[in-house]
Formats: structure tokens, C-alpha cells, sequence
DNA sequence: TTTATATATGAGCATTTGTTCACATATTCA
DNA sequence: TGAATATGTGAACAAATGCTCATATATAAA
């Protein structure tokens, strides 16, 4: 029987915990400007300013938006001068924006 | 010039509707209802009420969160009698899910 | 056909969320 | 030191979201 379980390679019963904490995960990638933010930041660092030109958005938004990025460490950052370079932080992030994109390219069959 | 940004491997631009699309795509894992009814259905299909036993939620709460996956492509269902089963649609789905899975595990050295 | 069971859905409501605005903090330069 | 530039953050507000309640629809059973 517990072979038989592991031929149909049974999925894992997951915490409750760790689902909550997998929904908040999933959270960070479910709003248009954090994963414009990830996809501008997938080439490298760039600062505040940088990020806010890019997206068309003010400086304040943005700011809120890599706060809430930072806290949940998928970003890291360092200073220079007057300016504060984000970058990410986690292969995870890049991994999971990489296999979301692939799925919604492939359903349009792009 | 081309063969050194193919050398770098440079991150190809995305689309500004893709990523608004990209980001709408994990606003289905960015709750934790929803991932519950993905993480269970994981197993094989179940119907509405076992879902909401399952979750101990409503049934309307359910079947609110099912229209919105199922409209997502994300579920298909089939009748049984009064049941309706619901069964994950799609391969990315799991795989997302497994992905992310993993990230928040390993965070925390699982 | 009436009753019971399973699911779907619109309206209402409370909570969450993202942006803007005003202002605080930090660093550089004159 | 004072002005300029870059960034951070709390409060307020509007929009989006998820649940509950009541009710509608669909199928099966009596």
C-alpha cells in the first residue's frame, strides 16, 4: 500500500500555515506594478528614480511598492550617493515570473 | 553586438499587456482560499461541497471562488447526478504551485 | 409533482489594497 | 550651513475583493 502510494507519487498534504504563507507569497506577484517592477528589475539594479521613469508613475508609489518587495525580501538594495539601487534578491522570484509569463504566452500561443 | 546580448542571454522586454495579464494570472494564487481549493484538488477531482467540508467554508463562499478559477481556465468540471466535479485544467497551474511551494519551504530550511 | 440535495449567483457589507499628498529623512554640493 | 536632490512614510481616500445571505436553478428521489 505504501508502494502503491509512492508509484502514483500522492501529492504531499501541505500545512494550512504554509498555504496562507504560499498565498501571501503569490500575493507580491499579483498586482501590475510590483511585476512591472520585478520585469524591469530581471536586468539588473536600478534606483527609485529610474524605476518611476520607467513605469510612468510617481516616485511615492513606487517607493510603497519596493517597501513592500523589500520586507519580503525578494529585493535587496544598496546605497550610492543620493540614490538607493534596488535589485532582486531571490532566483525564486525570476524562476516563478519566467513560468507564469511562459503560461500566459503559451495560452494566447504566442 | 547581437551575439554578446545573446551571450549575456538578456531578459527579453515584456509587453505591458502581458505583464498587466501576468500579474491578473497570480492574483488566483494570491489567495489563500483559492490556493487551498488548487492544493486539494491537486489530488484529483472533488466535488463542491467536498471542497467546502475540506476548506470548512461555505458553499457559496466555494462555488464564488470556483466561478473565478473556472473562468480562469484554470478548472474544468464535469456533472455527476446533483455533484459537479471540479479538477485542476492545466499543467502550469501545479507547477506554479509546486514552485512557489518550494520557495517559502526552503525560506524557512524545510 | 412535490421534496430534498447540490450548486450558482446577485446584492450588500466589511476589509484590504494601491495611489496621492504632504512631509520627514538622508546625502551632496555650493 | 543652506539649498537641491533622492528616497521613505503616515494619513486619507477610492477601488477592488471576499464573504454572507437570500434566492435561483438543476437533478434526483419519494
Amino acid at each position: 500500500m505504501l508502494i502503491y502510494k509512492e508509484i502514483k507519487m500522492k501529492k504531499k498534504k501541505v500545512d494550512l500555515e504554509d498555504l496562507f504563507e504560499l498565498s501571501e507569497f503569490f500575493k507580491f506577484f499579483g498586482d501590475s506594478t510590483r511585476i512591472r517592477i520585478i520585469e524591469f528589475l530581471r536586468e539588473g539594479e536600478q534606483s527609485v528614480l529610474a524605476i518611476a521613469n520607467y513605469l510612468e508613475m510617481g516616485q511615492s508609489a513606487i517607493s510603497h511598492q519596493l517597501r513592500i518587495l523589500r520586507m519580503a525580501n525578494l529585493l535587496t538594495f544598496r546605497r550610492e550617493g543620493k540614490a538607493i539601487y534596488y535589485r532582486l534578491d531571490d532566483e525564486h522570484v525570476e524562476k516563478i515570473f519566467q513560468l507564469g509569463l511562459e503560461h500566459i504566452l503559451h495560452k494566447r500561443g504566442k
